[in-house]
DNA sequence: TCGCTAATCAGTCAAAATCATTCAAACAAT
DNA sequence: ATTGTTTGAATGATTTTGACTGATTAGCGA
């Protein structure tokens, strides 16, 4: 039997039980333990399963879903060092809004760090995780955006009119002097529009490569915002840094 | 018997009755006296349960924090026939609410069978499911209980009062012909009021288990609404049929 | 209330099972 | 032939297990 076949049977008893012994994959397989167990350590690296002593257990579809959408982004290592240090300008007992988007998908498990916060955020997968590190969520309502699992629409805006939030962090995919913050989806804009609007500071999370770069619909302008980001060229910092407040990793 | 499929048996044991014995932990998993013990210690650190003389009694909502983490392997079959029985009951075009429940979830993924549906949730997993298939969901908005990820508070209950549903599906933990509908999470129960004061038609699904049981906190009396359920004796069947309608798989 | 008994408990220990790692053999592809 | 990959066996380390110990507890009758 073909590694893969075996691998993929491994995920076939798991999705019809919820565990699998070392010694029923040996025995379905017709495989040595070492090799079972190299699949088994295989599947867990990708995220498919994780391993218990004995044998593995399958993941939820959630669980899975946030770490492949962690994984499977680029510029891994830049994002979360950006989110670091949004995280860092957080303070206790702080009232905060997290756009859906992947790089404040980072800073959620940071959040933990953090006492008492209370978060507000439009992303489900956001909503979950942060409920699964015990945080005190708030989950504003509307129509859900099925590609982003972002909440969008009027009732999502409305719903944001009534906050007021100490700090708001976007993304953004593109960063431009002339044309400001841009997003490619006009509904997720209004939303970030509206965050932006009950923020007392609002922080912007964009790696080097959104920089120059527009979207299709804008945000706002580049004033009213600080943008921590990575990996900048002198000269765009110099460029930026006239009309705005940089903060770079 | 792997040692977390035990853990697990044994909230799953907790889940249905509210005690167990160590004795019977023994008998149903095969172990000696001595891993029962460790895994109660260890489930005990969780804060899963507590511990007394003799074995471990169930924390207060045990049930339905298993149930929602997707981790109870209970009554699987008889709530995949009470969701599709549940299903069947939708017509094209609806607008239905969806209780944040594992039942209710089981019923997501039958619902792709239905056109131009539009389902409005509280239930943090079951939008994320019904988004992966393409389905135009509403989320309610509000605090997100960490433990079942279900949204509740004023904030929900006043979202889903702008709302009509031509049909809403609640799940309870108990069924009474004198205490009427209950269910343990006061918040939640808010929620299935909200839901139940909107709904044209009421459906709420129980497996047979949940009959001749009262929890904490009333919803409703049984006469307003259909109750969907399974495994019914003669008696009890008769007995309830008198005050409400009930649906047998 | 008091003591008594039987059951249950926490802690220790050695045996058994499982684990990560290494290595050589088998195999496939150039 | 040679290189790279996969496999299964072997190793010692780690974890889990069940039995055993004396201490603690609940229940009961006086």
């Amino acid at each position: 039997m073909l590694a893969e076949q075996r691998q993929q049977q491994i995920l076939d008893m798991l999705a019809s039980r919820q565990v699998v012994k070392l010694k029923d994959i040996c025995q379905q397989t017709n495989c040595s333990a070492s090799s079972a167990r190299r699949d088994l350590q295989l599947l867990e690296d990708q995220g498919a399963l994780v391993r218990i002593h004995g044998g593995a257990k399958a993941k939820h579809d959630l669980q899975r879903e946030l770490d492949m959408t962690g994984k499977s982004t680029q510029n891994v290592s830049a994002k979360d060092k950006i989110a670091q240090l949004a995280v860092a300008k957080i303070a206790d007992q702080e009232v905060i809004f997290l756009d859906a988007g992947t790089t404040t998908l980072a800073m959620v498990r940071y959040l933990q760090q953090k006492q008492h916060l209370t978060v507000v955020t439009n992303g489900v997968l956001h909503a979950s995780q942060l409920a699964d590190q015990g945080i005190r969520t708030i989950l504003v309502g509307g129509m859900l955006k099925n590609t982003t699992k972002a909440i969008v629409g009027t009732k999502a805006v409305r719903d944001l009119q009534h906050y007021r939030f100490n700090k708001v962090f976007l993304g953004a995919n593109g960063v431009h002097d002339e044309y400001g913050l841009t997003t490619p989806d006009p509904e997720e804009a209004a939303v970030k529009q509206a965050a932006f609007a009950q923020a007392e500071e609002t922080f912007v999370l964009a790696d080097g490569s959104k920089f120059e770069a527009v979207s299709f619909v804008k945000i706002s302008d580049l004033e009213q915002a600080t943008i921590i980001t990575t990996d900048l060229s002198r000269a765009v910092f110099d460029k930026y840094s006239r009309q705005t407040n940089i903060l770079e990793v």
